[in-house]
DNA sequence: TCTAAAGTAT
């Protein structure tokens, strides 16, 4: 079809605005902006002077691949011709700076605006929430610039919630639920229109503030879905750990709408895999990508290499780390190291790690994360320190509460409790709960009831209302039979009315699942799983030769 | 002509 306009476009002799425009505008709706650059270079040389709508296009061209300097052009360009007080151009003008990573220049483009309209608020609303704070205006945050387009008469529309719904999160803000109650009140997406946009951003809200069920309830009440909103669905089920649902969800979309799962669709349901622990699903997943060709996809094997390791295959792990992803990013290296030291090969994770170093990746915190927690499952104390050290002198990387708590893990695990607790009194941030708990657990397992009790009275004052720290408590004093304690503990979790899920683990073996909660006697072959538990626990503290034909 | 959506690594 365009080919066809550039046909018509060339025939035609005298060209006036309308015409470049045309098919400028042809070119971007098939996004290829660069050749929308190159016709209003063209343009320029023939002396065609743009328009309204000519720099409009053009701005948003600029903020889609992001030339900030070329945008400035077509900005000044804007202002030598007049148009700036056009609110499209100005609003488009906005939208370069932002997507350009200048929101202040945004801001003060819209400061600057003599006329706005409802664009030129959800402009700055959706750049301001692509920053994930809440600053449009020093001082001011998002809802206060919010409030002050309604009050100067503005009319929030379905891009206005869409944009505002990301930062409905638990803890942040709490209007997710107004904010649907506007769409629905003011007949904005959802059952009128069925906006796939709007749909996505409240199910996603939902399922960001665990209410995976009212995410479920948008999504029956579209009266169409595209992969936006089956997608956000799914990850919304895996995130409030429901995975069989968010696998359903992957074969429903096929068979029901008739789409078929892109890139970021399987990203989501990885984690689904590695959850139910299933290695056969996720094999079906890689087999499906590697249908689709997206299996050499960086972000799809480091799903993948996780997923893997999760499930128990290293070796399936490394192999999608070794010949599958051509090109590695901190995440493929972060990933593969985390999945040597899920498997207790510390070792190897630090080579892994040292690997990383020497082709010029730079660590995050994940990749700290990983590496301290391998080198700790393994004893590797000196070298997780070594690495520590030099993370926070060479790269300047400031310590987070996780980075804390695997140090104090480190030194924990391997006896070292009085270290651990000169780490804590020493460190550079307030000891959180997973610090606090780590040395507990270390504490527990080297039996330096100081350091326990300790660690017992600041997660109970850090957090009165999390049922496994009185569990955790009660069971010690169990052990040591004080069962006055005991009663003490238990009567104080009825008071607060806490009440624990009891946790528990399960196998699936040719597609039938078994479940297992503690002390678990229900199965009907418990007395033989037992048997082989006591065999596995004389075989790992050495009581019988390791015999690895006992476990095959 | 401008403005909005889904994802992976502790």
């Amino acid at each position: 079809m365009l080919t066809m306009s550039r046909f018509v476009f060339e025939s035609i002799e005298t060209k006036n605005v309308y015409l470049w425009n045309s098919l400028i505008n042809g070119y971007v709706k098939n996004h290829d902006f660069d050749e929308a650059l190159v016709l209003f270079h063209e343009m320029g040389r023939r002396s065609v002077v743009p328009d309204d709508y000519t720099l409009a296009t053009i701005s948003k061209v600029c903020g889609e691949v992001q030339d900030l300097g070329f945008g400035k052009l077509v900005h000044g360009k804007s202002i030598r011709i007049g148009f700036v007080s056009d609110i499209v151009v100005g609003n488009s003008v906005m939208a370069m700076y932002s997507r350009c990573g200048m929101f202040v220049d945004a801001m003060k483009v819209f400061d600057e605006m003599p006329h706005r309209n409802v664009g030129s608020f959800n402009v700055i609303i959706s750049g301001c929430a692509a920053l994930g704070d809440c600053n449009p205006t020093s001082g001011d945050d998002l809802w206060k610039f919010f409030v002050r387009m309604l009050s100067e008469g503005f009319k929030p529309d379905a891009f206005t919630i869409a944009s505002l719904l990301p930062m409905c999160c638990a803890g942040k803000w709490d209007y997710g639920r107004e904010l649907h109650c506007y769409l629905v009140k003011n007949g904005l997406g959802l059952k009128m229109g069925s906006d796939v946009h709007v749909g996505s951003s409240l199910i996603d809200m939902y399922s960001r503030n665990n209410k995976v069920f009212l995410s479920r309830r948008v999504f029956d009440q579209m009266e169409s879905r595209n992969i936006y909103v089956w997608t956000a669905l799914v990850n919304g089920y895996v995130q409030n750990g429901a995975p069989e649902y968010a696998l359903i969800l992957l074969r429903d979309m096929q068979m029901f709408d008739g789409i078929r799962p892109n890139k970021v669709s399987l990203v989501s349901v990885l984690p689904a895999c590695s959850t139910l622990a299933g290695l056969i699903g996720g094999k079906q997943i890689h087999a499906f990508s590697i249908k689709m060709e997206l299996s050499n996809d960086i972000s799809l094997c480091n799903a993948l290499i996780d997923m893997y390791a999760k499930c128990g295959s290293l070796d399936y792990a490394r192999l999608v780390f070794e010949n599958d992803s051509r090109i590695k990013d901190a995440i493929s290296w972060s990933s593969m190291i985390s999945a040597y030291g899920l498997h207790g090969r510390g070792e190897e994770a630090v080579i892994m790690y040292y690997k990383m170093l020497d082709q010029g990746i730079k660590p995050d915190i994940i990749t700290v994360v990983g590496i301290l927690s391998a080198c700790s499952k393994s004893g590797l104390v000196d070298e997780g320190i070594g690495i520590y050290n030099s993370l926070m002198a060479k790269y300047e990387m400031k310590p987070t509460i996780e980075i804390c708590a695997c140090v104090v893990d480190l030194l924990g695990r391997s006896g070292k409790l009085d270290q651990a607790l000169e780490f804590i009194n020493e460190m550079p941030l307030d000891p959180g709960p997973s610090v606090w708990g780590s040395l507990l657990s270390a504490s527990i397992t080297h039996g330096n009831s100081m350091t326990r009790d300790l660690a017992y009275r600041r997660l109970l004052e850090l957090e009165p209302e999390n049922p496994s720290n009185y569990i955790s408590l009660s069971n010690t004093y169990a052990s040591y039979t004080r069962w006055d304690v005991v009663a003490e503990v238990r009567t104080e979790m009825k008071e607060r009315g806490l009440r624990k899920v009891p946790g528990c683990s399960w196998i699936t073996i040719s597609g039938k699942t078994h479940s297992f909660l503690v002390a678990d006697k229900a199965h009907p072959s418990s007395s033989l799983i037992y048997e082989m538990l006591e065999d596995l626990v004389s075989i790992m503290i050495g009581e019988v030769s390791a015999d690895i034909d006992v476990l095959t």
